[in-house]
DNA sequence: TTTTAGCACTCTCGACGGGAGAGTGCTAAT
DNA sequence: ATTAGCACTCTCCCGTCGAGAGTGCTAAAA
């Protein structure tokens, strides 16, 4: 009750609520039930005489027990479904869709990390010539992301040597996974254990956690927020936004499918970020991925929720088809 | 002379000038030569009594005439190919280091957009299966470019089919643009027809100015700058920075290879930014692709001149690898 | 026992003002 | 042509003050 109007301002004052929800009782009494939630710990003063701002255990206490069921209206979910259809043949462009309707959405800040397998294995390899001794290595993974890598080879190969070099290799490493290509690297020779051999990287560097390929988006949307006037915050949190690398600290990755994360002010670790909250949801089952929202503790957690459990279960829906199911 | 000073700090002062250059003449001296330059158009005032202010023309001028020749130190310069030396194989993360790489030479915000042929043709197609009537089409353009699509094919197929289908249709469109590919399409039918209608599609969006794979880093460093301090300035900037279709109104798309496009405040016809640069060069010869910074008007311009020409030098480098020669 | 009216108290915020400092423009002397 | 001197004009940084907002507490009312 208190923070939904916290949801839109400044802190809130004992005769503000009895006017805007038309209670029929005195701001007195008000304030003496304000002054009892203090004392629980749920809401604080900025300064003796001014009015309550919910602290962080209040807004945890909001989102668990009073917080209406999260969800997004039936015509927004359809706007976005709308759009993720409309990506839908573009696979590359999934990761910027979701990244950018999350934004819209919350008008937070949004991120989307990639489908990562725990264990990347191949689908298809094709090696395409560039030039007398240099390849395009392509390799189309479970999962459907396309992985390219430009190798030198230490022989010169000929159009028709690759594309025979193509098919056996599809046949021989399909399903593979990074330790099995290398074996495979192993009992080839020449172009062909180049080739192996660089594919076994790429499957790796897959596997590990890789900071590129994060999308992010509506970082105006953090800037024009009131408490980021002051532009010392919003650096701060647009440096987390640059570095992907320093997201790994941020994302839960122990997150159960299907579930959200929410992680207000101090709760998490990053301290020049206190007063922020990150809400996460995974997505995909074989490659999870991530998809979250970044903003002011001071934000919409029914809204925000909502859009990242819709966003992340289009997404896994998204993986699914990919995965060929 | 007077610029120098500039580019640390505030508006500058007579007095100060001749402490920072131990000029043995009086600051009243400096002073009539400053007022004379005013009368030039060169510098301004804040207010009547404050330090000059080079004016765009001032800036102008300085870039024309009395800077010094444009270039990176030695040192840096080794740093950067380094990293791209690094990125060489891995053909999708050369833009991501481009724009990082511009990003921390010059401390200011950065763009990078991707080589875009003016014809897009193929030089590779692969048909990847995923489920029983759904295939992931790859495609690799000329340039080295990776596309993919996914597609419904009408009639389900198998993956022998798909493997016969792919070489077929690397004979019969390798080269070919998007019009040649649609002529082909007329002649198959089924699943080749589909799939050969996806790719002409695939090649006019890729002719196409496409806002998607603009890379953008650092503007962490904008907001860092104390003409940034008040967010409204940044916000704008940032509104066209995470907007990336808007950044076609400043591309100096009629920009000559190896020249390098330098636009001051006004000089451009983005009202918001009327107090920033734009600088961009163009790299690629076949395909073309920009590479840019953009900072206040207050700028190192020997500096981002010189880090501009050389990443794009460096990008040119990587194209002409990919196009095979 | 709960609610409420009343009131003193506290803190913020914007306006006002004045003084210091920085820097210029002008004039007259060198 | 250069320079010293000086008046003049801004900005910027306090300190003060009063208005306004909102609380906490106490005592009365329900």
């Amino acid at each position: 009750m208190v923070r939904q109007h916290i949801a839109t301002a400044q802190p809130v004052a004992s005769a503000e609520l009895v006017r805007s929800y038309h209670l029929d009782i005195s701001p007195a009494t008000v304030r003496n039930e304000l002054a009892a939630l203090e004392d629980l710990g749920l809401l604080t003063h900025p300064h003796t005489s001014s009015g309550r701002v919910p602290t962080d255990l209040g807004y945890r206490y909001f989102i668990e027990s009073l917080m209406p069921r999260p969800a997004l209206g039936a015509a927004e979910e359809l706007t976005v479904s709308h759009q993720f259809q409309q990506a839908l043949r573009d696979t590359a462009a999934w990761l910027r869709v979701a990244a950018s309707s999350l934004a819209r959405l919350t008008a937070e800040a949004s991120i989307v990390t990639p489908p990562a397998a725990k264990r990347s294995t191949v689908r298809h390899v094709e090696i395409v010539p560039v030039h007398e001794r240099r390849v395009l290595l392509v390799a189309v993974l479970e999962g459907g992301q396309v992985r390219q890598q430009l190798l030198e080879v230490s022989a010169p190969v000929t159009a028709d040597q690759l594309r025979m070099l193509s098919s056996r290799f599809t046949e021989a490493v399909a399903g593979a996974n990074g330790d099995r290509v290398r074996d495979v690297a192993g009992h080839e020779t020449g172009a062909a254990a180049d080739v192996a051999r660089a594919l076994a990287r790429v499957l790796d560097e897959n596997d590990a956690w890789h900071a590129h390929d994060v999308y992010v988006d509506g970082f105006q949307n953090i800037l024009a927020k009131p408490e980021f006037a002051q532009t010392e915050r919003g650096r701060e949190m647009l440096s987390l936004f640059e570095d992907h690398t320093r997201l790994a600290e941020i994302l839960p990755l122990d997150l159960g499918a299907g579930d959200v994360h929410v992680s207000i002010g101090s709760e998490h670790r990053l301290e020049p970020l206190r007063d922020c909250s990150f809400i996460f949801g995974r997505y995909g089952s074989d490659a999870v991925g991530f998809v979250g929202v970044l903003g002011p503790t001071r934000m919409d957690y029914a809204r925000s929720i909502g859009a990242v459990r819709y966003v992340g279960s289009l997404m896994s829906d998204l993986v699914r088809v990919m995965e060929g199911r």
